[in-house]
DNA sequence: CAAGTCACG
DNA sequence: ACGTACGTGACTTGT
C-alpha cells in the first residue's frame, strides 16, 4: 500500500522553536526552530518511508474560522519574532528539497491536511499526519495515523495515533474530539469551550451522551450541577467552539500528487541552505560531494617499498608543517604510518623493510626539521612510540584543541573536525571500513591506508582553523601550556600503571563471596521466597507489595529501592538493612575483587586508561578500569586500597590538596570572611555553621558542623533549597534559612555565583580561571527543570573546572621536575584532588619536598593552597 | 541499549 | 507550578 506523509509545518515548526535550544547562524538569524523542524522531518521520514509527502502551512490572511473567533475574542497573539523569522527559512528550505508546500487562502493548514489525509484515505492510500496539536486527532482513522512528537530530555518522542489509539486514550472515538474540544476548549488553538468544563466533565459527557447536541437534549439529566448549568447556560458557546474545533475536510484544496511523489531530498540547494545556516550534523544526511572528497582522497599516496618510502621522506623534509598518524589496529598493533605534507598526504604500510622501527625513526626525524606537527590523539599512539623530549613543543594534538573549543561532544573524530573547521565531507572511519576490522585488512589494502591518511590530513588543515578560535577565546594559552604537557604526564602515568596484588584481590574475592551467600539466604528467608535481590523491579514487588513495607517513594517503571530511600527504613526492618549491606558486598566483588582482577597484566600492575577529552569540566576521567573511585568511604571497600601497592620495595607518596574547591571559591569571589578563614587555618565547616546557625565558633557542635559541611558542599553543586534539604533529611524552608544565612554571612559568594550565572545567561558559556570554558545550552532552555539545572552548572563548572585545572598545572609541574632531577619517582594515580606517586625509599624527601613546592606553586591567589602527604607501603596506608 | 544502582572526587 | 544537588564509570537487569 502506497503512503503519504503530511506534516502541519506551522505546528511542529512551534514544537522545534520551543523544544531546541536558541541558536543563531553567524549571520545572526535564529535557526532552532528549522533545526528542530528537520530533525523531526528526518526521523519521520526515515522511520515511514513514504511514497508522498507534503507539508501544510496557514497563510497570513485571516481564515473563516479566524473570523469566526477573533469576532469572539479580538485577535491572535503574536508570534515570537525569533520564531516568525525562521517561517520564510523553513518554507525556502521545503522548497529547496522540492516538497511541495500545501496553502490556501481562506483554509488553514489543518483544513487541508484533512482534505488531503481523507481522500488519500479514500484512494486507498495509508495517511500519516504529523502535528503538535491534538486537535488533529479526530482525523484519526484505520488508515490514517496521527504522530504527535513530543520533546523530551532524551531527544524527541512520538506518540502514535490510530483510530484504537485514540479511543483508548480518550475513551471517544476520532471524530468525538470535536466535542470533546468544544466542551473543554484548547487555549492554545483559540477554542473558548465552555467554563467549567474541564477534561475530565467533558469525556465524561461524550461518553455517555455522544455529542453535544444530544447532551444538551438530556441536559436535565446531566449529574455535576456546575456542568450541568455552564452547558445550559454557555450552549451557544459549545457549538460555535464546536464548529471552530471542526476541521474542515472538503476544502477545495487538491494536491498534485505527482509533485508530492518522493523524490531525493538532498539536492544541491538544500545542502547550500544547510550549510549558510550551519546545519553542521545535518551535512552528513546529504550524498558526499564526491568531487571535493575525491579532491582529498586524491593526495593520498601509498607506499610498501624501501625507496619510493625514501623519496617521499625525502620530499617531506621540506615541509615546515606536517600531519601525522600512527596506525595500529584494534589490538593496538602497529600498521602504518601517514604523514601530510601542505598537498600531499603520504601512507607507508609497515611490511618488509618499513619496519615499526623504520617508519618511527623517520618520524622522530621528520619531527626535528619540522616546526610544527599536528595528530590525532597522541596519547594513544604512545603507546608504541615517544616522540623525542626535544619536539614535543612542536606537536599539537586536534582532538584536544576540538574538545576544548567543545568540551560537551563527548568524541572528536576527524569527520566531525573536518566538517566543523573546514566544511568538508569525509567518510568517517566506521564508514570507512564497514564491518571489516583494521585488523583483518592486507597492508595495502586501501582503506586500511585511507584510514590513516584521512587523520593526518585531518589534523594538519584542521589545526589553523582551531588555533585562530582558540586565540580568540583566549584558550591557546591552555591549550599549549596546560593540555598538550599534560598529554605526556598521562601517557607516563598509563605506561607506569600501578601495581596490583592478585592474591590479596583473590582472598577479598572469596570472603565476599561467602558474604553475600549469607545474606542472600537471610534475605530469602525474610521474604519468604528466594528472588533475584539485583533486580530493583522483583526486589521492590518483594518489599513493597509481598511484604507491605510503607513508605515506597518515588516511581517510574516501579518502586524506587535506591539506598537513599532503602535507609531511612532500614532502622526498622532487618531485611532492608541485609539487602543495602548486600548490595554493598556485591558491588565490592562484582566491581573491584573481581573487576580489578581481570586487569592486573603481566608484570603485575593495572594499566588504566586516562581520558583528557570527555568530562564537561575539564577534569580527567579514568577507564578500563576506572582507577578514580576506588572504595575509600566504609573500612570494607577501603581495604581494597591494600591491593594497590608501590614496586618491590619502594613506597607511595600521596598528596591531596585539602578543600581545593572551597578555596578555589574563596579566591574567585574574594569572600573576606572565607579567605580570612583558610588564611588563618581555621576550620571551614566549623565556621560555616558558626555563621549559620549564630553559634560561637567554639561552641559548634558535630552536628553543626555536619550540616554545614552540607551546606559547603551544597554552594560548590550550586545550591537549591530543594537538594540540600534531601542531603540532610530537613524541610525546605529549613533549608532555605541555612541557604539564606549563609548568604548573609559570605555576601561575595552570593555575588559570585549570581554572576556566574548571570555571564553564562549572556554569553552561552561559563569559563575557569585559566579560560576553559563549557558552554550552558541548558540555560537557554523554555523548560524549568532544564534551565535550572543550566544554573547550578553555571554555578559549579568554574568552580570544579578550576580546581580541575589547578591539578592539572600540578601534574606537569611535578612530573618535568622528578624527570629535571633524574628521580626514579613517578606518578602513578591522578584522583581529581590527589596525586600518587611510588618512589624508592631514599627519594622520599625529595619527593615530599617536590610536591610541596610544585602543587602550592601553581596559584597565587588570595587564598593559598594546602596539601595533606602521606606515606606508606600501600595505598591504604598512604591516603 | 537504557535504566537503576553505587563506587569515587 | 515545575521537581534537583555538581562531575565521572562499571556492573546488573531486562527489553
Amino acid at each position: 500500500m502506497e503512503k503519504i506523509v503530511l506534516i502541519d509545518g506551522h505546528s511542529i515548526l512551534n514544537r522545534a522553536y520551543y523544544g531546541v535550544p536558541d541558536l543563531t547562524n553567524s549571520e545572526g538569524l535564529h535557526t532552532n526552530a528549522v533545526y528542530g523542524f528537520l530533525n523531526i522531518m528526518f526521523k519521520i521520514l526515515d522511520e515511514e518511508k513514504p511514497d508522498y509527502f507534503a507539508v501544510a502551512f496557514d497563510l497570513k490572511a485571516p481564515t473563516f474560522r479566524h473570523k469566526l473567533y477573533e469576532q469572539y475574542k479580538g485577535t491572535r497573539k503574536p508570534m515570537q519574532e525569533e520564531l516568525r523569522q525562521q517561517v520564510p527559512v523553513i518554507k525556502e528550505m521545503l522548497t529547496a528539497m522540492k516538497v511541495p508546500l500545501m496553502m490556501l487562502e481562506g483554509y488553514e493548514a489543518d483544513d487541508l491536511l484533512g482534505t488531503v489525509a481523507k481522500k488519500a484515505e479514500a484512494d486507498g492510500l495509508e495517511a500519516v499526519v504529523v502535528s503538535g496539536d491534538r486537535d488533529l486527532l479526530q482525523l484519526a482513522a484505520d488508515h490514517i495515523m496521527i504522530r504527535i512528537p513530543k520533546t523530551k530530555k532524551g531527544g524527541t518522542e512520538i506518540e502514535n495515533y490510530r483510530t484504537e489509539d485514540v479511543m483508548e486514550k480518550y475513551q471517544v472515538t476520532p471524530i468525538q474530539i470535536i466535542e470533546l474540544k468544544a466542551l473543554m476548549g484548547d487555549s492554545s488553538d483559540n477554542i473558548p469551550g465552555i467554563p467549567g468544563v474541564g477534561e475530565k466533565t467533558a469525556t465524561k459527557l461524550i461518553v455517555e451522551y455522544g455529542c453535544i447536541e444530544n447532551a444538551y437534549a438530556h441536559v436535565e439529566e446531566i449529574k455535576p450541577n456546575k456542568a450541568r448549568e455552564s452547558l445550559r447556560d454557555h450552549y451557544d458557546m459549545a457549538q460555535m467552539s464546536k464548529e471552530l474545533a471542526t476541521i474542515n475536510i472538503h476544502s477545495p484544496f487538491e494536491l498534485d500528487m505527482e509533485q508530492a511523489r518522493m523524490t531525493d531530498l538532498y539536492t544541491k540547494e538544500a545542502f547550500e541552505l544547510c550549510k549558510r545556516l550551519e546545519f553542521k550534523n545535518m551535512l552528513s544526511r546529504f550524498e558526499i560531494d564526491q568531487s571535493e572528497q575525491n579532491q582529498v582522497a586524491e593526495s593520498f599516496h601509498v607506499t610498501s617499498d624501501l625507496q619510493q618510502a625514501g623519496e617521499w621522506l625525502g620530499q617531506l623534509k621540506e615541509e615546515k608543517q606536517i600531519g601525522f598518524f600512527l596506525l595500529s589496529d584494534e589490538e593496538k598493533a602497529f600498521r602504518g604510518m601517514a604523514v601530510s605534507g601542505a598537498n600531499d598526504t603520504f601512507f607507508f604500510c609497515k611490511q618488509g623493510f618499513l619496519t615499526e622501527g623504520y617508519l618511527t625513526s623517520a618520524l622522530d626525524e621528520l619531527l626535528q626539521t619540522a616546526e610544527q606537527a599536528v595528530t590525532i590523539q597522541l596519547k594513544e599512539q604512545m603507546h608504541f612510540w615517544k616522540p623525542a623530549e626535544s619536539v614535543r613543543k612542536k606537536i599539537r594534538d586536534a582532538a584536544i584543541a576540538a574538545y576544548l573549543l567543545n568540551p560537551l561532544k563527548g568524541e572528536y573524530p576527524y569527520e566531525d573536525m573536518a566538517k566543523d573547521y573546514l566544511a568538508t565531507m569525509l567518510p568517517g572511519k566506521t564508514e570507512l571500513l564497514g564491518k571489516s576490522k583494521i585488523k583483518d585488512l592486507d597492508e595495502e589494502d586501501k582503506i586500511l591506508s585511507a584510514v590513516g591518511c584521512y587523520q593526518s590530513y585531518t589534523a594538519l588543515h584542521a589545526m589553523p582553523v582551531m588555533l585562530e578560535k582558540l586565540k580568540a577565546e583566549e584558550m591557546d594559552s591552555l591549550f599549549e601550556e596546560m593540555e598538550m604537557p599534560l598529554v605526556y604526564a598521562l601517557s607516563a602515568m598509563e605506561k607506569a600503571g600501578i601495581r596490583a596484588d592478585a592474591g590479596i584481590l583473590k582472598e577479598y574475592a572469596g570472603e565476599l563471596s561467602e558474604k553475600i551467600h549469607q545474606l542472600e539466604q537471610e534475605i530469602y528467608t525474610d521474604a519468604g521466597e528466594e528472588f533475584n535481590i539485583n533486580s530493583p523491579k522483583q526486589l521492590g514487588l518483594i518489599l513493597f507489595e509481598k511484604l507491605q513495607i510503607p513508605g515506597s517513594k518515588k516511581t517510574k517503571s516501579g518502586y524506587s529501592t535506591a539506598a537513599d530511600i532503602l535507609e531511612n527504613l532500614a532502622p526498622e526492618y532487618p531485611i532492608i538493612q541485609k539487602v543495602l549491606d548486600y548490595r554493598q558486598v556485591a558491588k565490592l566483588k562484582s566491581t573491584y575483587a573481581d573487576g580489578l582482577a581481570s586487569f592486573i597484566g603481566e608484570d603485575g600492575r593495572i594499566h588504566g586508561t586516562f581520558h583528557q577529552t570527555v568530562t564537561a569540566t575539564g577534569r580527567i576521567s579514568s577507564t578500563d578500569p576506572n582507577l578514580q573511585n576506588i572504595p575509600i568511604r566504609t573500612e570494607m571497600g577501603r581495604l581494597f586500597r591494600k591491593v594497590f601497592l608501590p614496586k618491590e620495595n619502594w613506597i607511595f607518596i600521596d598528596a591531596d590538596y585539602s578543600q581545593i574547591e572551597l578555596r578555589v571559591l574563596a579566591a574567585l569571589s574574594g569572600d573576606e570572611a572565607l579567605i580570612h578563614a583558610f588564611q588563618n587555618g581555621i576550620d571551614i565547616h566549623t565556621l560555616t555553621a558558626s555563621q549559620v546557625f549564630h553559634t560561637p565558633l567554639d561552641q559548634v557542635t558535630p552536628l553543626q558542623r555536619r550540616n554545614a559541611k552540607a551546606v559547603n558542599f551544597g554552594i560548590v553543586y550550586g545550591i537549591s533549597a530543594f537538594g540540600l534539604s534531601q542531603d540532610l533529611k530537613i524541610s525546605r524552608k529549613e533549608a532555605s534559612e541555612y541557604i539564606d544565612s549563609y548568604f548573609a554571612s559570605y555576601p561575595k559568594i552570593k555575588e559570585f555565583l549570581d554572576r556566574a550565572v548571570a555571564d553564562a545567561k549572556e554569553k552561552g558559556y561559563i569559563a575557569t580561571y585559566y579560560h576553559r570554558r563549557r558552554p550552558v545550552p541548558e540555560l537557554a532552555s523554555s523548560n524549568f527543570m532544564q534551565r535550572s539545572f543550566g544554573e547550578r552548572i553555571a554555578m559549579n563548572s568554574p568552580i570544579q573546572g578550576t580546581a580541575a585545572d589547578i591539578i592539572k598545572l600540578a601534574m606537569i609541574r611535578v612530573d618535568q621536575r622528578l624527570r629535571e632531577e633524574q628521580l626514579q619517582a613517578r606518578l602513578v594515580l591522578q584522583v581529581h584532588d590527589e596525586l600518587l606517586i611510588e618512589a624508592p625509599k631514599e627519594e622520599e624527601a625529595r619527593v615530599r619536598e617536590i610536591l610541596h613546592q610544585e602543587m602550592l606553586g601553581v596559584t597565587d591567589f588570595a587564598v593559598s593552597m594546602e596539601i595533606d602527604i602521606q606515606s606508606g607501603s600501600d595505598w591504604y596506608e598512604a591516603h
